[in-house]
DNA sequence: TCCCAGGTGTCGC
DNA sequence: GCGACACATGGG
């Protein structure tokens, strides 16, 4: 186990992992417990210091890799004050901003990302986590992680699972993954990670290709449509333009930016949102996802 | 009991 | 091309 500590600078540990980007992170002792990948990890906050417990997958595997690990999956290379800087000037996008401070988009890895969001459609996120959840203690793989001291119980470990791969799932059924409370969801998950599998589709070569070559891409894969292909490209790609449109983020243009509109197709709403928000898009609807969720409730927004 | 959720696939026009 | 509808599941 490695321990390293970095100090980052415009970062929000819990923001980040509560802003529903991600499911599988769990919070214990001030801390939250996961895998990066197929390493178990255990990352806390305090005030400016992030201080991580990466398990060495070997003993070659450094204390240099496991900052690497941590900076490359949190994403703490992305210019946030300049990518705050390019969100538009309004009323809404403002308080977001101010809201969301410190929250970033993180790389998730790819077939995870997409197996994910495969599951989310017509999902609450709480729904979401439990999937995710069931999907890995039932197919992935247990692996032991350390958790840091506690005066109660001392250092002790526990068992994280690792999210199962494509060639795991593509060799299931619908039926096993039906018991995942996965619902109609079950068969696209297995018909997409039996081309996962199979090569036919490519989730790495695909790295390459241009941003409309790569949504036409993610849209052929089964269960997955223009929101989920954007979300994908977003937290799996970094394609930090794509902007995925929910209920929520399509509640806030129709109230905000459409407001008198009686009628305004979802096509309408796109074209808007890629030009309008610029850029970093993607961040700015995470913003605003996050945002217009946990206000929304008390007053609309 | 009813409504809703980080939607997609299909069918009819 | 657009609108309507079905599709599973669980929390509030």
């Amino acid at each position: 186990m490695k321990i390293t500590e970095i100090p980052p600078r415009d970062f929000d540990l819990a923001m980040t992992l509560n802003s529903g980007q991600v499911f599988h992170w769990e919070r214990i002792r001030n801390g939250f417990l996961g895998t990066i990948g197929d390493i178990p990890t255990y990352v806390k906050q305090r005030g400016e210091v992030l201080r991580a417990r990466v398990a060495a997958a070997s003993s070659r595997y450094s204390e240099k890799h496991a900052q690497v690990t941590i900076e490359h999956y949190f994403a703490l290379d992305h210019r946030l004050p300049e990518i705050c800087a390019s969100f538009p000037d309004d009323q809404i996008m403002n308080a977001a901003r101010e809201f969301c401070r410190g929250l970033r988009i993180i790389r998730q890895p790819k077939w995870e990302c997409l197996a994910t969001f495969i599951c989310s459609s017509m999902k609450q996120v709480v729904h979401i986590r439990q999937i995710s959840k069931a999907l890995r203690e039932r197919f992935g793989i247990a692996l032991k992680a350390d958790l840091p001291e506690d005066r109660s119980s001392g250092a002790d470990s526990c068992l994280v699972h690792t999210f199962p791969s494509a060639e795991r799932l593509a060799k299931s059924s619908e039926k096993e993954l039906r018991k995942c409370a996965l619902g109609y969801r079950a068969a696209h998950l297995l018909a997409t990670a039996r081309l996962v599998d199979s090569g036919e589709a490519d989730l790495d070569a695909w790295q390459v290709l241009s941003d409309a070559e790569l949504h036409h891409q993610l849209c052929e894969l089964p269960g997955v449509g223009a929101k989920i292909a954007n979300c994908v490209m977003l937290f799996a790609y970094e394609r930090l333009r794509a902007f995925p449109i929910d209920v929520w983020i399509e509640r806030v243009l129709r109230h905000h930016y459409f407001p008198r509109a009686r009628k305004s197709n979802m096509s309408r709403l796109r074209e808007f949102s890629e030009g309008y928000f610029g850029e970093h898009g993607g961040y700015a609807q995470q913003y605003l996802f996050h945002y217009a969720r946990a206000i929304w409730r008390k007053s609309p927004v």
